[in-house]
DNA sequence: GTACAGATTGAG
DNA sequence: TCAATCTGTACT
């Protein structure tokens, strides 16, 4: 409350986390990231996600079932991180989704920094976004509607408001081996954004 | 055990 | 256009 109020609403709760993936990848569209470090805080707003819906998304880590010692948080309910590591040295941030038993996410693609930083694009895109944060395997399963350290939260008042026609769904990026799956328009971000990742 | 490609990035 | 860098996955 009091201060922190005036920059971030209040913390998802887990039910938020718990719908269809393509609704949540829409709906994270616009909320902030709250990352406490040190009792500072870093605050991103989400300008871009993905949504990876195994098993029958071939560009899922999911796909067919799969399941292993990376990806078995993908199998719990919605509202824990699911985090790796891509191309030996790029975090990469995920939301479980949906309910338990359904091995579906959303990658945290891109945010706009709130908090005052010199660099809009500091956190432009999946791997950078982890750095910017800190983030790496020793957030891996962490309950975002729990934990002190980072949790995503409504934007204060004022800027709650998305317009919907400002959502461009899009083809999902680097995942070209998917076959069919990669022309899924399961791509979301803000038009307006400077701070999409790409561009 | 070994090979190989990947949900990326920034430099040239 | 390309290398960095390392782990999961699919084979031998």
């Amino acid at each position: 409350m009091e201060k922190i109020a005036l920059l971030v609403g209040k913390r998802l709760e887990r039910e938020f986390y718990q719908k269809p993936t393509i609704k949540v990848s829409k709906e994270l569209l616009g909320k902030y990231l709250v990352r406490k470090i040190n009792k500072k805080l870093l605050i991103g707003r989400i300008v871009e996600t993905e949504a990876y819906i195994g098993p029958q998304d071939k560009a899922a880590h999911s796909f067919n079932w799969r399941i292993s010692k990376r990806n078995i948080i993908e199998y719990a309910q919605g509202g824990y991180i699911y985090i790796y590591l891509v191309y030996g040295m790029y975090w990469q941030l995920n939301i479980v989704t949906s309910s338990a038993g359904r091995p579906e996410c959303v990658l945290i693609r891109a945010l706009e920094p709130i908090t005052e930083e010199k660099d809009i694009r500091i956190a432009s895109g999946p791997g950078k976004l982890c750095k910017w944060l800190k983030l790496d395997s020793s957030f891996y399963a962490k309950d975002l509607s729990q934990s002190r350290d980072i949790w995503v939260a409504e934007p204060p008042k004022a800027y709650a408001k998305i317009d919907k026609r400002q959502i461009v769904a899009a083809k999902r990026i680097g995942i070209d081996y998917a076959k069919e799956w990669k022309d899924k328009l399961w791509r979301f971000y803000l038009k307006s954004s400077p701070a999409v990742s790409k561009k």
